[in-house]
DNA sequence: TAAGCGTGGGA
DNA sequence: TTCCCAAGCTT
């Protein structure tokens, strides 16, 4: 593999190293794709290692078995959507055991739906994963699509699972693209462009090296090098079955890539969570069904603001209380301080919304994370006083 | 198109 | 503690 000179612009020189191999390919009438994977030995390197290495996961068929079930591959898929592996084994256990199959998510309330995904994050999915269910028991039979656009169509399935779950659950070739082979694919090819402007490119080279055989195998064995070889940070070489093939390791700094524009920073926003409990029960609300933290029930919350809004937004007239104790919760892009308002009062109010619910069984209320670690918080106060 | 959308683990 | 990051999708 070429190594890097001296050259002050890195890109011209892989755009010139891309061109020779477009060329060099197209004379030896291989393939159009770019570059090009000669004799698929980055594939077949690949395979053998996932052979003796693949991970075993709840989800997973063996190497080279038919393939799982593919109610398991499509939900674990969307499980899995910018979630790491050890989060959703409890999930993926809970929801299988739960709802076995598309008739039976289907036929699910949605209330006890989104109680079971709290904690997971991402919340839309768990609405778009009911919809899904129901599209497929309504209009397809009960059975997904086979096909990667038929598949892409569906509530919740984007690029990557459409492609992932064809390769996967069908043995559909797709090329099928996430953070670990975005990772794995950069390096391969030391691709200089930063994310996310490379991700045609880098996809254009993920399905140079895509083979026909073993499409599902072939994906997930490139996932589990992102993720237990090619790391982000740190990445494992000397164990890598293609750093024979990799442009990074050859040139020294695999770590550095893929390259990245720089992430804008987290603004800090205030906001104040009220409890309200009479007669061993504290007001919960149902957020709206859309934006952040959509559809799932939650303490009373007033607006979340760059300056703190103490008691603004409080949902019954009362001699609330702000305490000492704050929450502070990071969330994708902003980081969220909270205050805690409570109030003691003798005669429960009227509310416009909302449900009483039994604060000795307020782990089973489903909230989010933010909410549940308000909750704890609260519980600690109301001991103390 | 770029921003909005959660959470927990690891360094 | 703080930051980065992860089997992305939607609008």
């Amino acid at each position: 593999m070429l190594r890097r000179g001296v050259c002050s612009d890195f890109r011209v020189l892989e755009d010139v190293v891309f061109f020779i191999v477009a060329l060099s390919c197209h004379s030896r009438g291989v393939s159009d794709n770019l570059p090009c994977d000669f004799d698929g030995a980055i594939a077949r390197d690949l395979l053998e290692w996932y052979d003796k290495h693949a991970r075993v996961l709840p989800w997973r068929a063996p190497p080279g078995t038919p393939a799982m079930d593919p109610y398991r591959v499509w939900l674990s898929e969307v499980m899995l959507q910018q979630t790491q592996v050890a989060t959703v084994k409890p999930y993926f256990e809970k929801f299988t055991t739960r709802w076995p199959d598309f008739a039976s998510l289907a036929a699910a309330d949605d209330a006890d739906l989104m109680a079971a995904w709290a904690g997971l994050g991402y919340y839309a999915r768990a609405r778009n994963l009911l919809a899904c269910a129901r599209t497929v028991a309504g209009e397809h039979d009960g059975q997904l699509p086979r096909t990667e656009a038929g598949l892409r169509a569906l509530p919740g399935v984007g690029g990557y699972t459409a492609a992932a779950v064809a390769a996967i659950a069908f043995d559909e070739r797709a090329v099928v693209v996430d953070a670990n082979v975005e990772r794995v694919v950069s390096r391969l090819f030391a691709v200089e462009t930063p994310l996310p402007a490379a991700k045609p490119r880098i996809h254009a080279l993920a399905d140079g090296i895509t083979p026909d055989a073993r499409p599902g195998d072939f994906a997930q064995a490139m996932m589990d090098l992102g993720a237990t070889i090619c790391t982000a940070r740190a990445p494992r070489c000397m164990l890598c079955p293609l750093r024979g093939d990799c442009a990074a390791h050859s040139g020294g700094m695999p770590e550095t890539y893929p390259r990245k524009t720089p992430k804008p920073e987290r603004p800090q926003r205030h906001g104040t969570f009220f409890w309200i409990e009479q007669g061993g029960e504290v007001l919960l609300v149902r957020r709206p069904e859309k934006g952040l933290l959509g559809g799932m029930r939650a303490l009373p919350t007033g607006p979340w603001q760059a300056e703190p809004p103490k008691l603004a937004g409080a949902p019954v007239a009362a001699e609330w209380h702000i305490s000492d104790t704050h929450i502070s919760h990071g969330f994708t892009h902003f980081r969220l301080d909270v205050a805690l308002a409570m109030a003691d009062v003798a005669v429960r109010p009227e509310v416009d919304q909302g449900e009483w619910w039994p604060v000795a069984e307020i782990e089973a209320a489903g909230l989010p994370t933010v909410f549940a670690k308000a909750a704890r918080a609260f519980g600690r106060e109301r001991c103390c006083i």
